[in-house]
DNA sequence: ACCTGAACACCGTTCAAGT
DNA sequence: ACCTGAACACCGTTCAAGT
């Protein structure tokens, strides 16, 4: 290995990883940059070498957020390959659910991330992989006929609504209670209000 | 009138008014209590007599943000009373997406406070109203046989999951373009993802 | 290259004192 | 009752200087 390069490796990963952690457990009125250089055992000012300001690792952390919900879906998705729309869909309902309930602070700075137009473009772009992965079983279901209709868009549209305006509105609830609604909201989703 | 009691006459109102307008101008982190105090033209310590802390406030200008979006949607269901259910859940929407569209930084506050387990009670109640007012067209709906089913529960969790997700992901986008985006949106709810 | 230490201009909150 | 002024313990950011 090579010698560490003063502080113990990383200052950039270690800040973003204990920002996660203050941001968890303390919310994110209580994230000072000051603090996580003290836990990092560095100056305060040490943190101004691996980010232009504190806006600058909020965004890489809600960058690091992205990339692990994107992933987490893509996983899930592969693991309910051979299933039908429906299944595919749910499975992806309970990731993302799963993902807001344990880390709903960070979701919460992911999109207001995103509101922001002075984002960064690598965030948009972990955004569009993320609302690809929603697309991919809407898509694959219309081909199959298990979908309505040949436009992904509008379905799309509606199902990552669903799913992310029930994931924020559920953030705090316990999971089982959460799991059982969420599969009445899919069946809705599927089924329609209108009767059929 | 009685004389002014000291200053203008109600600073604890004027504060609110002047967080609301530098939430939407200068975004959350731009909020500082010492600067509302100084547009009020009072001492920095003048905020401290009428909320107990900086926290105080936010919780009742997200109040004041609940009371007001549920007084549009009421009125909007009011105005689209004798029609049919699908036209009241699009007016409901409307009403929805427009209040995101404008006060984008205001609703992302009463969301994180509705999320913090130390909210007041005085807010809780201002969401349950702000819930029975999306239930209502579809109880409305049901017992008229324009929406499937005899629980509007799931219905209702699927609706209000779906308003708020669709408005919290369009929030930074033209008028124009999610007006066409939201009535193919609201179809899709009324259609369902299944084949008819 | 990476970090330190001091400095600057801000914060929120508290509390005696004023009117 | 309502507000002020000073004080305290924090911030984020910058910048010369150190290694």
């Amino acid at each position: 290995m090579a010698d560490r390069p003063y502080h113990h490796g990383d200052l950039r990963a270690a800040l973003i990883a204990s920002a996660e952690r203050a941001l968890a457990e303390r919310g994110p009125s209580a994230l000072s940059l000051r603090e996580l250089a003290r836990e990092a055992g560095v100056s305060h000012a040490a943190p101004g070498r691996h980010f232009k300001d504190k806006q600058a690792l909020l965004d890489a952390l809600a960058l690091t957020g992205f990339d692990r919900l994107t992933g987490r879906l893509e996983h899930a998705l592969d693991t309910a390959e051979d299933t039908g729309a429906r299944t595919r869909v749910l499975a992806l309902a309970r990731t993302y659910v799963g993902f807001a309930i344990d880390s709903a602070a960070l979701l919460d700075l992911m999109y207001a991330r995103k509101h922001d137009s002075r984002a960064s473009p690598q965030l948009s772009s972990a955004v569009e992989r993320l609302l690809d992965t929603v697309v991919r079983p809407i898509i694959d279901g219309q081909a199959g006929g298990e979908i309505a209709g040949d436009d992904p868009g509008p379905v799309a549209a509606t199902v990552s609504a669903a799913l992310h305006g029930f994931a924020s509105l559920n953030a705090a609830t316990s999971p089982e209670k959460v799991e059982e609604s969420l599969a009445e909201v899919v069946r809705v989703l599927f089924e329609g209000l209108a009767p059929r």
